[in-house]
RNA sequence: GGGCGUGUAGCAUAGCUGGAUAAUGCGUUGGCCUCCUAAGCCGAAGAUCCCGGGUUCAAAUCCUGGUACGUCCGCCA
């Protein structure tokens, strides 16, 4: 259901043969053909300036000329030249007519593209398990569940993938902690501190992560901290050796600390499809074997100590060229291990994309650059600026964090206060119900709506918004909808059969709201297809708020049912905008209720 | 010092493969519920698109030089 496209495929030739009439002939024209700003000038519009020269005429005279060259068709409403533009508007008819006949609108995987058969393999969040998740760290979940969902919308089959550091200094620290240190050890050592959140007792992310912070106080305060050092060093190069029990152990500390993060994101609809450890890689011989082989290579150097590097200088890289993948002792580095991760994820997939934080763009290049070296393919990155707190950058180690379950229980109340004001008939376990629906959606769909690339400061007000751009303001157009159908079902109008009717009597004469909506419909798909291939879900959630204002200019224009008999052209109309909306509720992972 | 990113009404953003009067939400302000949910709709006010220079018929958009902020420049992860 791509409208537009088609609309431009339609009208392309119409342009074509009137601008050899004019005396144009060459092709440059193609990409000037663009959608118009404002509905009022029309779909498309074709600026003329370019042709003054080579014609000797002012642009107003072409356009002029063009109108009156343009052929006619019935998908074309109107032509007509203003200050140097042509402008063509789609008819309302022919765009209705268009929707409404398109296989997806009878068909069931409604506002769903056909499948691809494209496998890809998206990476993101990856966070260390060594702590709650805080709304710093939420970006980069929010941003890849939700291309996740739009790639699965577009018709790709996706795999969400998590890669769990599993080996390394934090969790060391993690395992050292838990191991020797008892409960009033932790408490003695925080005190002074905010004390864990009794409504998060028992939930392991929040309880074990203050052994992670009374262990980073003592490393740097206890007499005997050298020793601590040290051995909390052996434990990490164990596990970088593939050392198993020391794995073992490892895993003992963070896996539920994973779990409890898990929780929280599955809360925000973000669910990952497998799981996969960086110490893999290391104890299957992959690391080892790929060391070697940079071993070969021309790039390759070797420092004073032993430790080993590959100068990436000589393939166009500035600055500090010199990219180690192995230390003095032999062991590898986190890079390395990443490489032999990419290689790996390259044998399960047709593309890659991995949802890193701006910190991380040296280092994808070093990785990319490598993977190149190999004979590799490069993946595709979507990098974001961090989220920070009006008071500076976040921090689990300041204590200036704002973690997620928080702003989660947070967005539940107030959105339960707002609607027991609106809705002050409702049941309690049903405003509850609501209330966690638009909270989390809300939470979410503030993240998405902004390019990635920006800095983003969190605001309790502004990810706590309930109308305007918000969330809940697509849920209630969505509302709005579902509400017409059961508005059907209580008049007896059989839904069903009403759609499978062809309405043959268009209406000529449609009000703006109608028309506005058509339009939205129209470029539906097209934003879509943009949004997934641009890697820029926010693309996709200014379309979901343009389908969903449109909707409500309809919804005051278009009456459905009048005194019990069912316009069945609106009737259409609306359930293609109601699933459109649905399915893209969806891919954004806003819940689609249909009640609020 | 070098690389990368960002700078748009009071606030937060969209627009960045050049095109018309710079779009949206919050806030300010005026109207709209005998009618499918007013978390809505319709209107008003509000902009030196960070600054300078350049390219072009045309620049928020491209080039260049500044500037402010973020971020990176471990044999950390």
């Amino acid at each position: 259901m791509r409208h537009m496209q088609i609309l431009k495929a339609v009208v392309e030739p119409l342009i074509e043969q009137a601008l050899a009439q004019v005396g144009i002939t060459n092709d440059h024209w193609r990409s000037m053909l663009a959608p118009s700003r404002e509905l009022d000038q029309g779909d498309l519009s074709l600026p003329c300036f370019p042709f003054a020269k080579q014609l000797g005429k002012a642009p107003p005279a072409i356009a002029e000329a063009l109108a009156e060259a343009m052929a006619t068709h019935e998908a074309v409403g109107e032509v007509n030249a203003v200050g140097g533009y042509l402008n063509i508007k789609a008819s309302p008819t022919w765009l209705a007519s268009t929707i409404l006949q398109s296989p997806q609108t009878h068909g069931h995987p409604f506002g769903q593209c056909q499948p691809t058969g494209r496998r890809i393999l998206i990476e993101h969040t990856s966070a260390n398990p060594n702590g709650p998740f805080h709304v710093g760290r939420a970006r980069n979940a929010i941003l890849g569940d939700s291309l996740v969902r739009l790639h699965r919308l577009y018709g790709n089959e996706v795999r969400a993938e998590y890669y769990v550091d599993d080996m390394g200094k934090q969790v060391g620290v993690l395992a050292w902690a838990l191991k020797h240190l008892s409960h009033e050890d932790v408490e003695a050592t925080l005190e002074g501190r905010e004390a864990l959140n009794p409504k998060w007792k028992g939930k392991a992310d929040h309880e074990r992560v203050r052994w992670y912070q009374a262990a980073q106080v003592i490393r740097q305060e206890r007499a005997d901290k050298e020793a601590i050092e040290q051995e909390i060093g052996r434990m990490v190069h164990a596990s970088e050796h593939g050392d198993q029990d020391v794995l073992d152990d490892f895993q003992a500390a963070y896996q539920p600390v994973l779990d409890g993060m898990l929780t929280t994101l599955a809360r925000l609809g973000i669910n990952f499809d497998t799981f996969t450890k960086e110490s893999m890689f290391v104890t299957n011989g992959d690391v080892s074997r790929l060391m070697e082989q940079f071993r070969g290579f021309d790039i390759h150097g070797t420092a004073d100590n032993g430790a080993e590097f590959l100068d990436l200088g000589a393939r166009g890289l500035k600055g500090k060229t010199e990219f180690f993948f192995r230390r003095g002792d032999g062991s590898s580095l986190y890079a390395t291990r990443d490489i032999a991760y990419h290689m790996w994820k390259w044998q399960q997939c047709d593309d890659l994309i991995n949802v890193l934080g701006e910190d991380h763009k040296l280092q994808a290049k070093q990785v990319g650059m490598t993977l190149t070296e190999l004979g590799q393919k490069v993946p595709e990155v979507m990098f974001y600026s961090f989220i920070k707190l009006p008071e500076g950058k976040m921090s689990t180690r300041k204590g200036n964090v704002v973690f997620m379950d928080d702003l989660l229980e947070e967005a539940s109340e107030q959105a339960a206060a707002v609607v027991g004001v609106l809705r002050p008939d409702y049941e309690e376990e049903e405003v509850k119900a609501i209330a966690d629906a638009a909270g989390t959606s809300a939470v979410r769909f503030n993240i998405i709506k902004v390019s990635p690339e920006k800095g983003f400061t969190f605001r309790w007000e502004e990810a706590l918004a309930f109308e305007g751009g918000s969330a809940p303001f697509v849920m209630y157009s969505h509302v709005r909808a579902c509400s017409i159908v059961r508005r059907c079902e209580s008049e007896g109008i059989d839904v069903d059969a009403e759609m499978s009717k062809v309405v043959n009597s268009i209406p000529t004469e449609m009000s703006s709201g109608m028309v506005g909506l058509l339009r939205s419909i129209a470029v539906h798909n097209d934003v879509l297809a943009k949004a997934v291939n641009d890697c820029r879900p926010h693309l996709f959630a200014n379309q979901l708020l343009n389908l969903a204002t449109c909707f409500n200019s309809f919804y005051r224009d278009c009456m459905i049912v009048i005194d019990g008999e069912v316009n069945t052209f609106n009737l259409q109309v609306s359930e293609v905008a109601r699933r459109l909306m649905r399915t893209g509720m969806e891919g954004l992972g806003i819940a689609p209720i249909e009640h609020m």
